[in-house]
DNA sequence: CACCCGATTATCT
DNA sequence: GATAATCGGGTGT
């Protein structure tokens, strides 16, 4: 299992965003591994105004600005966690890539039992859905997701996907079109 | 299968 | 006080 360094997320957010499919998402919790392949992202930087960075740095959004391969976790519609990871080159202060979907590898019933028990297909197949089938809340904002530890991202073994589609991002208000959402169905 | 709506809270105006 | 990078359950066709 190779870790993802962060030289990899020293780049244009969208490039990220769009080879963060196909890579590895792992969450350890104690003994028990839970994964998936990231297979739906979505691009923000601060140039845009879709962006939470979009007005300035916040207590909310400034893990967006700091140090890339690092989580940005934050709370919305008042009962969901999304996952972002934070990715950008210099011509923007503050990006990330929300990680939609994963499609589940490892620890399968262990996710189902935190999602309370629904088919496969759905465990994990939209932001809200797979930071709680991760067990992902705040408290893992600002964690570094270059090196092992309970969560961190990884290379897959598997093959690479081919058909990566991009699109229209979901449920914002503001820069609708700009196609800074990619997903594919390996 | 399409559409509608409530839950529930941090953040900003 | 309004809005939001959502989800799941409900209703109606």
């Amino acid at each position: 299992m190779q870790i993802i360094q962060s030289s990899f997320y020293q780049r244009n957010t969208v490039v990220v965003a769009k080879e963060l499919i196909g890579k590895v998402l792992v969450r350890q919790i104690d003994d028990i591994t839970l994964s998936g392949i990231i297979n739906e992202t979505e691009a923000y930087s601060s140039d845009d105004p879709a962006c939470h960075a979009y007005n300035g740095k916040t207590k909310r959004n400034a893990s967006l600005f700091g140090p890339v391969g690092h989580a940005y976790v934050y709370f919305t519609y008042g009962c969901h966690f999304c996952m972002n990871v934070v990715a950008r080159d210099n011509s923007v202060t503050a990006g990330g890539v929300l990680i939609r979907s994963i499609i589940p590898l490892e620890g399968v019933e262990s996710m189902q039992k935190l999602r309370g028990n629904v088919y496969q297909k759905n465990l994990a197949n939209g932001p809200g859905k797979l930071t709680q089938a991760l067990a992902i809340n705040r408290d893992f904002d600002t964690v570094n997701l270059t090196k092992k530890g309970f969560l961190f991202i990884a290379e897959s073994s598997n093959r690479l996907p081919y058909n990566i589609k991009a699109t229209p991002r979901i449920g914002i208000s503001k820069g609708q079109e700009k196609p800074w959402r990619f997903a594919t169905s390996l």
